[in-house]
DNA sequence: GGAGAGTGGTAACGTTGATATATGCCACCT
DNA sequence: AGGTGGCATATATCAACGTTACCACTCTCC
């Protein structure tokens, strides 16, 4: 049998998963009922995912994907912090539509980070690097990272724990600004995007610091000056 | 056999149980385990605490009363917002000390609240109640419980999840800060970017650059993140 | 002293994740 | 065309799990 139909037997295995996740709850998640929902026997399982675990770092990837799919993520380059904020929601977003799966992925920190933990972990970083490159980041990149993964995953976790009529949307909002000014300074460091940009920034920021020795501050600025120079 | 005798048995039940899921792990805390690690018959689990679930829910009761007997929390009446910033490192240095049952009672938003669990938040209360009266909430009680909540628990799931050698304790004062700021009227003394912030700026956006040889980036790498440190 | 209630121990049930063994099918080579 | 090897399927099975039924014992109270 060709890979072909391998492929798609997965699939079909995948979303009889999700499909059982969403609908039954994370207990009804057993090898034999996945099986039963897709029409397999029990072994097959295994032979296609290798173990439980595998089966669900897959459905998790896919539920991911499915979900980034749907959504059409286009960064501005020209507001990054409108970008983060987009990020933060959607990441949120995800959580909200998805909880099973969130909180198979999520909940809990002894797990090993999945595929779909590190895409995810991936398209941030990305999007921490542009705001730290216009100058906006207050943090260093993986703080920032860091600190926008917690109060997702707070506000995600927390908004689940609350009975339905007692959940604010402020809670959300509220967050997600408080992330915002943990992370970024009110004004950009730098005027100009790219290293130009940088470098003239810290070429007049620099007798305020006390880090460098005198000898390595002199050289730091004739690199600064060859920098903005662009040659 | 007198219900004193009986209670000993379910003390030593549960701290032996604490025991096994600290020592090692979640997946160890089987009832026969328990049941072994304690001296008696699994049966004996049973007419102790209904069923898994019931120990489960004693031990993090357990867990968190010693953990609170550990600490002496004196409120300060004339500092309400100081308490508040006592109760949240609290909260998350539970977490941090006892993970495996941090993860037990807060981990799984569709676990319903454990004797423990309301526990804490009625700690937490208590204190907003007195924010509130003191006129330093920003938001109302229940947000503000909400907020705190997501905080903490986002701080130390993520923190759990990170590995040792990246963990960063600012990320839990940051937070912290971020949780006051959103939830009170204090202003936060925030620090002005200065030559730290253009350095972080020119550091992301390095890699574009031409001018410089492999040698002086790699040079300059070095004493940007020294400014990035201030030190 | 005997009846009843409650305790404790033994064995067992159904289910779970995971595997070993047997059965059938299909492509491929001679 | 007809074997033949390899692979997917199907059945049976295993150990461990949460949980419960059942039985023997002991203690209490009349």
């Amino acid at each position: 049998m060709p890979p072909r139909d391998q492929e798609q037997t997965r699939r079909r295995v995948i979303e009889a998963t999700i499909e059982l996740l969403t609908r039954e709850g994370r207990d009804a998640v057993t090898t034999r009922a996945v099986a039963l929902a897709a029409g397999l026997q029990p072994p097959a399982i295994y032979r296609l995912f290798g173990d439980k675990d595998g089966l669900l770092d897959a459905i998790a990837e896919h539920g991911f994907a499915t979900f980034l799919a749907s959504k059409s993520l286009d960064p501005d380059p020209r507001d990054p912090i409108e970008d983060l904020k987009a990020g933060w929601d959607l990441a949120v977003e995800f959580g909200l539509a998805n909880p099973a799966l969130y909180v198979l992925m999520y909940a809990d920190p002894t797990r090993p980070a999945s595929a779909a933990f590190t895409a995810g972990m991936e398209i941030l970083m990305s999007r921490i690097r542009r705001l730290a490159a216009a100058g906006w980041l207050r943090v260093d990149e993986e703080l920032a990272a860091a600190i926008i993964h917690a109060t997702a995953r707070g506000a995600v976790l927390t908004w689940l724990s609350l009975p339905e009529d007692r959940r604010d949307p402020a809670l959300l909002t509220t967050l997600r600004e408080s992330m915002l000014t943990a992370v970024t300074n009110h004004e950009p460091a730098t005027q100009e995007a790219g290293p130009i940009g940088a470098a003239r920034a810290l070429r007049a920021a620099l007798p305020e610091q006390t880090a460098l020795s005198d000898g390595e501050q002199h050289l730091l600025e004739e690199w600064l000056d060859r920098l903005t120079l662009g040659r």
